[in-house]
RNA sequence: GGUCUGGUAGUUCAGUUUGGUUAGAAUACAUGCCUGUCACGCAUGGGGUCGCGGGUUCGAGUCCCGUCCAGACCGCCA
């Protein structure tokens, strides 16, 4: 037996006892004639003790050549130290070491195994397996596990089934780019790695599996972001005799239920916006609601006054920031800055300081006098203290940019705190979206969403103002989840390909199998995919989803740690009948 | 496809603006000392292709051009 006990759980109960431990050594501190190791694993550090003047032959000495994450397996005696770490679970006891075994050397590590390690991400990431043995990287795993474990819990009670999905599919020309796999057996052919299961849920839907989960891999050959990998893991789920409210409410529950179990706290019911709302007064189709701040526009009241920028632009919209008129030159420069760099792009920034003596201070006073930006201070609803600040031009950069410039602000106010949860429901999506490149509507959300029963009229006459039954849950401005009610009607489901464009024909053969399953009783039926790790990423408190995988990808798409992807060997490709044509230059 | 930031000791960084003596600090590592450490302490020591290639110059870590790598973002992500 190499370990009786793991390195986190001994106290003073088991004083006395002869146990035997075995670990990683985290660190040597040699007193001359007192040496200490503490020796980590999984479940925390336990001190080692050894005295020269009474400790068994060659055990110092062997101590001594130890170095940082040997392998060791120690037999002793738990006693009681003389002086204790309040710090540490274990830190009342410590093991007087009678005999020490190493059962496997460590070369020195390339950065220190500690909590505050002194590794970059780049070294991290290509000695992934030492990173994942530091307390920070170990915990947000341990997280990801409980959250893993609470869905299934949550989802088996509400009878939901766990099934899988085959990985290799069918390409698809809608939505991301997939992932290609090549046939051996069929040369010529690919299968592609699934984007969602959303047809395989669906048609267990048909087949009856009322209610399906899968915790599952999801594959996009896009480019990456500190929130994208080009493999994911999704919470995706489907229900039969369903309306919006049902899925709504079951996936409310659920969130309820992983923010009680995981974090200890209910964040209450979820409020509710329309997406029409999300973009007049966010300008975004995920708020972060943690804080107010919502867009205000101003047209009206600042056009036809003679500044050109305004008469010019189709839309002036501002946001009112408390207490901020206090803001210096030097601070309103680098908005100004930020709101022009090209990420964001807007061309400029006007300021209004609402001076806690009334009196008003603004980038534009020659054009507007204080009886003016009076007004402007009553469309902001603003008081004394407060900085108006406002965006023009075309419409849609212009939200866009303003809500860069909100959530800037809210930042820099500290009203976005990672402790604070404010979910949202974003609803009645359009269901189309025109592409100005290919002059084509695609489907905002995916093609078998079903439009609100109310709006079908409009497909023909005004596709772009057609509402779907279509929902996002976000939470503190991130896109934790959406989903829709589905189509499940043949005629319908042809009707919506035809609006994408898709010719009969081409409709059969990319969808054939599921529009043929419509015609064999399909239920009413929607349902929802969760980012998963975006979820844990979420409840970590992090920006980052890489730190909630075991073995991400860089922003690249490379895995620096095994070498992915990698060239593959002539005769594979031969096998394949591949043959490479790499661009010119 | 694009914008920006970075690459200097095992590691994290300073030094580059304004070219000029032997490229520094912290930490890690090694050796020695230390009877209660727990970020132990003290002393000593080793450790550098300044990402790579080219150019300007009497002289380049520093300036210029190219390139590679990493990170953030825009486009993209139904």
């Amino acid at each position: 037996m190499l370990r009786t006990h793991t390195c986190g759980e001994l106290n003073l109960e088991h004083q006395g006892q002869e146990v035997k431990l075995s670990g990683w050594v985290q660190r040597i501190r040699d007193k001359g004639s007192l040496l200490w190791i503490d020796l980590r694993d999984r479940y925390g550090i336990t001190q080692l003790f050894m005295q020269e003047s009474d400790a068994p032959e060659g055990l110092v000495e062997k101590a001594r050549s130890l170095g940082r994450e040997y392998v060791i397996s120690v037999k002793g005696t738990v006693i009681e130290r003389e002086s204790k770490n309040p710090n540490m679970p274990t830190g009342d006891i410590e093991i007087a070491v009678a005999e020490l075994e190493i059962l496997n050397k460590s070369k020195l590590p390339p950065f220190t195994i500690e909590d505050e390690t002194d590794g970059g991400d780049e070294l991290r990431m290509k000695y992934r397996y030492l990173d994942l043995r530091r307390n920070p990287v170990r915990r947000n795993l341990e997280l990801r596990h409980r959250l893993a474990l609470e869905t299934r819990n949550y989802l088996d009670r509400q009878k939901f089934m766990e099934i899988e999905t085959p990985y290799l599919i069918k390409s698809t020309p809608e939505g991301a780019r997939d992932f290609v796999v090549p046939s051996r057996m069929n040369p010529g052919e690919f299968y592609a790695l699934p984007q969602s299961p959303q047809t395989f849920k669906q048609l267990l839907m048909v087949a009856g599996y009322d209610r399906y989960y899968q915790i599952v891999k999801c594959f996009r050959d896009e480019d990456l972001r500190a929130d994208r990998q080009p493999e994911f893991t999704q919470i995706d789920c489907e229900m039969a005799f369903v309306e919006q409210e049902d899925v709504l409410s079951t996936f409310e529950g659920m969130a309820r239920h992983l923010f009680q179990i995981v974090k200890g706290f209910d964040p209450g019911n979820f409020e509710r916006m329309e997406y029409a709302d999300a973009m007049k007064y966010y300008g975004s189709d995920k708020p972060d609601i943690r804080f107010e701040m919502k867009f205000v526009e101003l047209n009206e009241i600042v056009q036809n006054k003679g500044f050109q920028v305004f008469d010019d632009a189709e839309l002036i919209v501002g946001i009112n920031a408390e207490g901020c008129a206090g803001y210096t030159r030097k601070q309103l420069d680098k908005l100004t800055d930020f709101v022009k760099k090209p990420q964001v792009g807007a061309r400029g920034l006007v300021y209004v300081k609402y001076n806690e003596d009334g009196s008003f201070k603004s980038s534009v006073d020659k054009f507007y006098d204080a009886e003016q930006l009076k007004l402007w201070a009553e469309a902001f609803n603003a008081k004394p203290g407060d900085l108006m600040l406002v965006l023009a031009g075309d419409a849609e950069k212009t939200r866009k940019a303003l809500c860069e410039l909100r959530l800037e602000m809210g930042e820099n106010l500290g009203l976005r705190d990672p402790n604070t949860f404010r979910p949202l429901w974003v609803v009645d999506f359009p269901l189309l979206e025109w592409d100005e490149d290919s002059k084509r509507f695609y489907a905002m959300h995916h093609p078998f969403t079903s439009p609100k029963t109310e709006d079908i009229a409009l497909l023909d006459s005004d596709p772009g103002k057609v509402r779907a039954n279509a929902y996002d849950m976000v939470i503190n401005g991130v896109e934790i989840g959406g989903g829709s009610i589905r189509i499940h009607d043949r005629d319908l489901q042809k009707l919506m390909f035809k609006h994408l464009g898709f010719t009969d024909e081409e409709a059969q053969a990319q969808f054939g199998f599921l529009m043929n399953a419509f015609e064999f009783g399909a239920p009413p039926h929607g349902g929802i995919a969760l980012g998963f790790d975006r979820l844990a990423a979420l409840f970590g408190g992090s920006d980052s989803i890489r730190d909630y995988i075991a073995f991400p990808k860089n922003n690249a798409g490379r895995d620096v740690m095994i070498d992915s992807p990698s060239p593959i060997a002539e005769a594979q490709l031969d096998e394949l009948e591949i043959k490479l044509n790499p661009k010119e230059g």
